[in-house]
DNA sequence: TACCTTTACGCAATGCTTTGCGAAGCAAAA
DNA sequence: TTTTGCTTCGCAAAGCATTGCGTAAAGGTA
């Protein structure tokens, strides 16, 4: 900037506000400076406008872990709408530890970042950590996993609707007892996938048994186990329902161990759309996230609380719309006479 | 710190001084500094520390893309062992495209990173804007996919001892016409795998049949129907090595669509240990990448570059041998009579 | 002509930390 | 006592961009 300066006989301070656009500077400057810059290649030195700003293009994101189908695809979101806009991103994992969760904060905040993306650990149940954030006038949005009956702004699947529609698509494949393979009811995705269960049963008049419902880690092991129950019931399932694809993998096999057929004797459905869906045979009935779109909504809603200043907005809360993927693990011989049938296959 | 300086009676230079341990500070004074750092809970401003040094405590990663097994794994690995270290990790996505990897560069270098990880994209054919890091002395480390035959730090998997070890395992499971899915040729990887293999067939004293070796572009697809073709031969292969996971899926489903029974009929065996391996049935035979290792490997070379000062400093590479997973699709009644029969089974 | 308003720009301080050079204090050596 | 050397610390500049306040020139009005 010195450069320009002494080139054009003009202060840094005219060099500056002609690059941001200033108002105090004629347009006839503003050209010569900008041309100027540009034959110099000039670059701005991000620290130092974070420095004397208090903000810097950078964006920090907090997930459980990267790996994992679910999360790298919202980072993949997250990466190119922060790009687009010219923000960095800088991820870190907190490895479904509230420790962990809580160094990232600090260690995002020490990188003066322009704000903070969110999906919470496992671990965590109490969230003062994230106060510390407000007080410093940094925007935070969650996704995915959320607190709830907070305050806060949030970019999250409809859960519930996931739920629904997997659980009524069994419905309509004539299934009349259906479990449910649910994960740990602290966090909010199961605890509304299980009520989006509810409500399909409900609204097809058949009655929640308890004994159908499990509640698991979601891992595979696990759910093969909660399915060894399952099976064991005076009335068993002819279908099950799981809050995550590792968790109906589980099921699944379970079920053709103990020789049952998938989807005849046993439909199954999963959360996710893992890879291995696709792959498994047969392939598995599962619900879509949409996580891409996820992470770019949430950098959207970011930058516009960076955009107004944080402070006396209300919060707010997207939900997008999950998608279901009828595969053969769930795909019976759809019967005509059934009234429910409206369930379309995919190829 | 001027805070702490004004409570100390001393000048912020010699708080900065006891915080960074530097000689000309006594203990003592060090040890009130520090306490006193302690009660006020004293944050570092990385910003400002990195204007003035011209380094920060961040490091950047350019991968063709985040969701997809490997380089999510990789990037794990990166942030664990970068965090560890006090840095933080920025990630980018070239999505494959040179031009989007140059920007990639010129963003990070204006956030001022300590140094750069690198994994080409596939349209990246020359490198001088790699050049600017090298001139402004931040030090880079290519990983997986690296430029060759020039003077680079990297970090990469010995592909050529992973087709080594696959083939040189179908052979002592007994097989004796052994075919080869193979990848892209311009892509290094693709192509020591398929040297790993002539290499295990020369060993056993087999003649490499070019019949045997078949290019895809890696998918299920394409490797199907590579497959037939092969079964289609006059005298067919009782095993096959694919290059890739996908690959060897593809040619293990279209085997059982001719009524081939895997592993005795045909032995498959992979690349990349992809997750649905494990769930697909028979659980396919692979090879792991140490995708995490790899990742840590590749910071803590970055960061000895970073310690000494990039320059004069002799380019490294560093070759991480890959591990055999010997799984169902290859694992036929181990003829006791073979000579070869060395393979140890995992449980 | 005297006075006011706009427009266009500069001065200098600010954000926070780091560091070259210099100096004070004190003990050991001459 | 003087010299030498070491330990311990401060001054002030530097790193780069930003911004409140002030000023000068240009244009307009009574």
């Amino acid at each position: 900037m010195a450069d320009l300066a002494r080139e054009l006989g003009v202060s840094t301070t005219t060099i500056s506000r002609a690059l941001s656009d200033h108002f105090s500077i004629g347009p006839a400057m503003k050209q010569k400076v900008l041309k100027l810059a540009k034959k110099y290649n000039y670059q701005p030195n991000h620290m130092a406008s974070a420095l004397r700003k208090g903000k810097s293009k950078l964006l920090g994101v907090i997930v459980p872990y990267i790996e994992g189908r679910f999360f790298a695809k919202v980072v993949h979101g997250i990466e190119t709408a922060a790009t687009k806009a010219g923000y960095n991103v800088i991820i870190c994992q907190s490895n479904e530890d509230v420790a962990n969760e809580r160094r990232n904060l600090e260690s995002l905040l020490s990188a003066q970042v322009a704000g903070v993306m969110v999906s919470l650990s496992r671990t965590t149940h109490e969230f003062h950590h994230f106060d510390k954030l407000r007080d410093r006038g940094v925007p935070l949005v969650f996704f995915d996993r959320v607190i709830e009956g907070n305050n806060v702004n949030a970019v999250l699947l409809d859960d519930r609707e996931g739920g629904y529609l997997a659980t009524r698509h069994l419905l309509t494949q004539g299934c009349q007892r259906i479990a449910h393979l649910a994960g740990p009811q602290h966090l909010n995705i199961y605890r509304n996938r299980l009520q989006g269960y509810f409500d399909a049963l409900r609204e097809a008049g058949q009655p929640a048994d308890e004994r159908l419902v499990r509640y698991t880690d979601m891992t595979q092991a696990q759910s093969a186990e909660a399915t060894r129950a399952l099976l064991a019931l005076e009335s068993p399932p002819d279908a099950v329902f799981a809050a995550g694809d590792y968790s109906a993998l589980g099921a699944m096999q379970e079920a053709r161990r103990q020789g049952l057929c998938v989807p005849t004797d046993m439909a199954i459905a999963g959360f996710s759309n893992e890879a291995f869906t696709v792959v498994a045979e047969p392939t598995i009935t599962t619900v879509d996230q949409h996580c891409e779109e996820m992470g770019q909504a949430t950098v959207r809603l970011l930058l516009e609380l960076i955009g107004v200043g944080s402070n006396a907005f209300i919060p707010r809360q997207l939900s997008l719309r999950p998608e279901l993927l009828v595969r053969d693990s769930s795909l019976r011989e759809v019967d005509e006479t059934q009234p429910l049938a409206t369930a379309a296959a995919q190829p």
